[in-house]
DNA sequence: ATTGCGGTTCGGTACCCCGG
DNA sequence: CCGGGGTACCGAACCGCAAT
């Protein structure tokens, strides 16, 4: 209690810390020589007295972690025991180490979930996104990846370590929290499908869906050999998930002819095809696909301005390049 | 001192449904 | 279709007891 900012009775009888300190107090007073009387006297379980004691062993880089040693119980000792025996104490002080906690207090919770390594998933995930947190928080919360990574920053600075949490921190649905970190761990290749302002929550959800569905390895294969929207200029996100789905699947053969030819008129050319309506989905596609094939022709003055400007700067200034459409790709033939 | 086990409590997540 | 609220279920924390 001296100690305590607490009332006492907001303090559990457990607390290993208090438990400890009350034990060797009873002792020094005479109040009793043996753990079993002390025992009787505190009204408490002998394994409880017993990890009470145990909790001095424990190494001082976990105790340090602690923000407040009253909360520790006796069963907060056990499981870190418990993961020091199963891990080996090496590992425990590297996850301690790695996840950078050291120095910093925080809540049990926490503390436990940096000893058990669950906190070193965040780190990792925040590794991979390669984003400085400045940029994390600072960023609008409208995109799953932008979610997830503020979210993985909050529990490696011990801001809060669940969904809910999370989602209370920053007022916003604890669904978009858990979706959003679920959505970005899909697998890149099917996450690169999509250019960075096309990977929204409602396309996330429908892959999640799809996975949910299909399972991860068909979705795996069905993304292979897909192209992506940086492969090819006007994918539309509707199209890619369409594939995906593999939907309006029919015979190749229904297809083979497809013509064009010259319209009425001085600017027009028709299509024609079996189910325009489906072609039609891919206009973007395919607009974009005839105007590179307009390029090899077109020489105007503009054009070559901008082939010089590319070809005669640095690359730094144009890191995006290698990401366009193979438009400026030398062709192997 | 350590460990296991059956049980309860509590908070978080996943899922469904509904209204906008 | 989208997001928010409600809820059933699940797992972690926790408790008490007891064997070794």
């Amino acid at each position: 209690m001296r100690n305590s900012k607490r009332p006492y009775r907001l303090i559990s009888r457990r607390s290993c810390w208090r438990l400890s300190q009350l034990y060797h107090q009873g002792l020094a007073e005479g109040k009793w020589t043996t753990q079993l009387d002390a025992l009787n006297a505190l009204g408490v379980s002998q394994g409880d007295l017993s990890l009470a004691m145990q909790l001095h062993e424990l190494p001082e880089k976990i105790l340090d972690l602690f923000e407040d040693h009253i909360d520790i119980s006796s069963h907060t000792v056990r499981v870190i025991r418990h993961t020091i025996r199963r891990d080996g104490l090496s590992t425990v002080l590297s996850r301690i180490e790695r996840s950078g906690a050291s120095g910093a207090k925080h809540s049990k919770k926490t503390v436990l979930s940096i000893v058990k390594g669950q906190a070193l998933e965040s780190k990792k995930m925040l590794r991979l996104s390669g984003q400085d947190p400045e940029k994390i928080v600072s960023r609008a919360l409208d995109l799953p990846n932008n979610v997830s990574d503020r979210y993985h920053l909050g529990v490696t600075q011990g801001e809060w370590n669940s969904f809910s949490a999370c989602a209370k921190a920053l007022s916003i649905s604890r669904r978009n929290v858990s979706d959003a970190v679920a959505i970005r761990q899909l697998p890149d290749s099917i996450r690169h499908l999509f250019r960075e302002k096309e990977f929204t929550f409602s396309v996330g959800r429908k892959l999640l869906a799809l996975k949910r569905e299909l399972g991860l390895d068909e979705l795996l294969s069905r993304a292979r050999y897909k192209d992506s929207m940086y492969d090819v200029g006007g994918r539309t996100a509707e199209n890619i998930l369409s594939e995906l789905k593999d939907e309006n699947i029919r015979p190749a053969s229904s297809f083979r002819r497809i013509r064009i030819k010259k319209g009425r008129g001085p600017n027009r050319l028709v299509i024609e095809c079996k189910d325009p309506k489906l072609l039609l989905r891919y206009r973007r596609e395919i607009e974009q696909a005839i105007s590179k094939v307009l390029k090899k022709r077109v020489t105007d003055v503009e054009y070559v301005e901008l082939m010089r400007e590319i070809f005669g700067t640095p690359r730094p200034i144009m890191p995006r390049l290698d990401r366009l459409p193979g438009t400026f790709r030398p062709r192997l033939s």
